[in-house]
DNA sequence: CCCATATTCAACCAAATGGTTGACGATTGT
DNA sequence: ACAATCGTCAACCATTTGGTTGAATATGGG
């Protein structure tokens, strides 16, 4: 468990950690207006942003009494170059970047 | 956990299950030889290729006594594409396809 | 038919995960 | 100084995970 995939895969595997990436992809929110949606702790979210953090996919950074978290892009974006390896079976095609684009109109 | 997406990235999380889709990529492969290079019974293989195989990531086919095992795209892309939605931060520009295109000569 | 090969199943185990609660530390406003 | 707010820590708990071993199932070959 010292890969750093191993952490960021396992980060993505929780719904609610999603749901959180999600959010922040929106803006940048302090740890609990983060938990606010959620039918859980605070302490809950917490852990949660602490594995997020930890895996490398958020920043968290104090200003005040609070702690702004937002999304940490190279967390993604190592996790994103291993799957192209897999994406691109027919060398290079262009398929995933239509899907790609296509998505692009209804992310949710 | 009943979204597909749980399974995927759970399923990725694990070092073992990525060493085997990475050897699936380059050819077919029987679960004997699958579990041939690892450390580790051949019961634990046969978990993790079920693990990958429910995740939507590999197929297995039956042929004779031997049972074949080969990557899914469809699953990865279902993942690659989630995470696109992430890749892209400044509104759906091409810096993302850029980086995309770059990877698919550095791929490891 | 019998035996070897290929794979899974079932029971078990230790460790990790995702949640809870309550106490605590840090910061701000009055 | 005091009280309220923001967030984490620590201890605990149930469930899941990743592995083991041994028995069971299927298929193919002589």
């Amino acid at each position: 468990m010292d890969n750093r995939l191993d952490h960021i895969f396992a980060a993505l595997a929780d719904p609610t950690r999603r749901a959180i990436l999600a959010m922040l992809l929106e803006d940048d929110m302090a740890v609990t207006d983060v938990a606010d949606p959620f039918a859980m702790s605070l302490a809950a979210i917490s852990k949660h942003l602490g594995i997020l953090a930890e895996a490398g996919l958020i920043l968290r950074e104090r200003r005040g009494r609070v702690i702004w978290c937002k999304l940490d892009p190279d967390g993604l974006r190592a996790a994103s170059v291993w799957m192209q390896g897999f994406g691109q079976f027919e060398a290079l095609d262009l398929d995933a970047f239509e899907a790609f684009l296509e998505l692009a109109e209804t992310s949710d």
